[in-house]
DNA sequence: CATAGCGTATCAGTGAAGTAATACGCTATG
DNA sequence: CATAGCGTATTACTTCACTGATACGCTATG
């Protein structure tokens, strides 16, 4: 659970906690049911107010993502495939609403668009390599 | 040049500005060499502060949309077919790098995420026939 | 050269977002 | 029942984007 946050980064701590907790989901570094630093514990380690984790903790359970028990540590929840499908489109959807928009006033066709965020992507994807 | 703002919409005037004036040239209503009102007028019209439309203007001119002769009203900006297209693909790339993250991220197949930004153009255009 | 119209530099006001300080209530554990 | 650890409600502070008021410099025109 390595977590390191850039105050000066003009993105928003507890959403750079938000993020790289997802990312480690995503890795599979963190599993489903392992549990997270508590809130005070974390936010000392980062030298952020408690706060700042509960916040982004508090919308990560919104989303899902973390469960709850009361008295209990946070824990990594447990997502059927499919639901887990659902949400991930769900989230590229909500990245996705500005470049819709802009293509759309652009004047662009779907097909123009299209063929720029597939070059896009594989530029991206062969740099993973790396 | 029917321009409407709406203060309480939450997007900022000046964006609000900037977002119509694109969209008169796209829709043709807005041709190069066309003048635009004087930033005072214009102010007026809406009941904002000349500043306001003055910020909208700049950007519009460091964005390459209109030119600006001192002392001569503003003006749409004359682009050869080319330079227009090079410049709707840069701007579409910019409000894409967002969505290329998140796919990544999120570990979607490229195949994926084109078919869901399809999805969402197709939605789009259809709505923009009404 | 006078002046009318223009854009805007500069400064101040306002509201919202992010973060922090403090103190409270809850749960597990003995 | 005491207490230790936990999350967070409440409040206040800071920062920044947006907008407004004022006053200045520039250009075309006569």
């Amino acid at each position: 659970m390595l977590i390191v946050v850039d105050p000066s980064s003009g993105v928003p701590v507890f959403r750079q906690v938000m993020d790289q907790v997802r990312f480690h989901i995503a890795s599979g570094l963190l599993q489903p049911g392992d549990e997270l630093p508590a809130t005070r514990s974390l936010s000392a380690e980062l030298g952020v107010n408690p706060m700042t984790i509960s916040k982004a903790y508090n919308l990560l359970e919104r989303d899902g993502v973390l469960e709850r028990r009361p008295g209990r540590p946070l824990v990594v929840r447990e997502l059927d495939p499919e639901e887990l499908e659902v949400e991930k489109i769900d989230r590229l959807r909500a990245s996705l609403t500005d470049a819709v928009r802009a293509a759309l006033q652009l004047g662009l066709e779907n097909d123009e668009a299209l063929r720029v965020y597939g070059e896009l992507l594989e530029e991206a994807s062969e740099e993973e390599q790396s």
